[in-house]
DNA sequence: TTGCTTGGTTGATCTGAATCAAAGAGCGTT
DNA sequence: AACGCTCTTTGATTCAGATCAACCAAGCAA
């Protein structure tokens, strides 16, 4: 890697908080990697060889059965971190949703670089719990709430993270956004069929809750009724 | 606490890795509590007080809709880890199923603790990644699979779970046990309603797949057609 | 212009699990 | 042994969302 000083996430991502000598042996591991929309980066159940932080893009993180049915477990963004650190095989596979820059490290490395930094494996500490807090949060979303709820509390949270831009007094809710998702994988992520995501869509168009100039984007017109529907905890 | 080196989860639970003298001073910070059946420990976005180890007993994980719908996102054993470390407010609520005793700290000294002690907070690490994966399967078995499938997974999951030791020599996967929850609780674990949880279980008994001795106790009479039920990945 | 492809919408019908309703079964108490 | 309690099972009916089946719209190639 060049210079992770220039890096777009350097203050955002888990390597943020390291010094300057200890960035450099990162840099050293990494190497930049663009992948392409649709590209598969790991494979569910395969040796788990490489960890990556996300510098641009949106990936999805998905298990499924021997049948076919896939779920979305997960949605992994600019200057979050993908793959699975001190486990032999990957549990789920992860995949670009659009065009992507990853800074990409052999997991192995990775590991014995952060068995060595103890505020780099801090970091990734507190980037799982959150990511296991949003994980539950799903869980509640899947065993209980309607169709209706979900597509409501969807489209809240990608409004939400959409906006983040690592920057505290830069946190917006984005009222207009391009989801990173066709009607398929909005219902792996919701536990849905196509057609149902569909209506639910068109429902809420109907009502002007939402607009949708195309088939990507969504634009909010009413976020109070929208998260009057979503059923908040 | 008095004495760490006689715990019963001594080489299991996060603790396990420290020497004598880390031990001394975790001890000092740490209270060993019994809690009953039924009682809450942590209650969904109250402030994050404490942060525990089990050390005997089965705790729930839960998080609920206003309108009293709830989900249990995670289940919690002998040498398990409870709590929400490095955060203002718990999103969830522990609750024990069973009577328990655990040894609790405050969040806040735990917190101090951990990030002084890098063997420790990586122990934590790993185990929020095991949980993660864990909550990630179950994110693929509510978002996608049957009653029939579900259930079949929850009996061989506890059948596992209930029969790990922490002795690496002695992992059982029991073929009789006794459920830590009551058929609410499974509805609540699994997405379902008690109604349908009962009528999957009557009909795995009818089939001859498991046997129901009592209420709480389930013995596993056909591994092999129970694991073809539950549509392993 | 036509045809083809891909992704999305809409309608009709079906079904698995929810809901509504009523019994049982086990158990501690008096 | 009769009562009240909680938990569980079983049966009848309903319904949200799945499935099956057209159809539509945008992009694009020839």
């Amino acid at each position: 890697m060049k210079d992770c000083s220039q890096c777009l996430v350097r203050n955002r991502a888990i390597c943020a908080g390291l010094d300057h000598d200890e960035l450099e042996v990162l840099g050293k591991l990494g190497r930049k990697q663009k992948v392409t929309k649709g590209q598969t980066l790991v494979w569910e159940g395969d040796d788990s060889l490489v960890v990556a932080n996300v510098i641009e893009g949106v990936l999805k993180v998905s298990m499924s059965i021997s049948d076919g049915r896939e779920q979305i477990v997960g949605m992994v963004f600019s200057s979050d971190f993908i793959g699975r650190p001190f486990g032999q095989q990957s549990p789920y596979s992860v995949t670009a949703l659009t065009d992507a820059e990853l800074c990409i490290f052999s997991r192995a490395a990775f590991d014995g670089f952060a068995r060595q930094h103890p505020e780099l494996e801090h970091k990734l500490l507190r980037r799982t719990l959150d990511e296991l807090d949003r994980t539950r949060e799903w869980m509640l979303l899947l065993g209980k709430k309607t169709a209706t709820e979900r597509i409501a509390t969807l489209l809240l949270e990608m409004s939400s993270r959409l906006g983040e831009t690592g920057c505290a007094a830069n946190e917006t809710e984005l009222n207009e956004f391009e989801l990173p998702l066709d009607r398929q994988q909005i219902g792996d992520v919701l536990g849905l069929t196509i057609e149902t995501v569909s209506r639910q869509l068109s429902k809420l168009k109907a009502d002007g809750i939402i607009n949708l100039p195309d088939r990507r984007r969504v634009s909010i017109q009413n976020r109070q009724r929208l998260q009057n529907l979503a059923a908040a905890a």
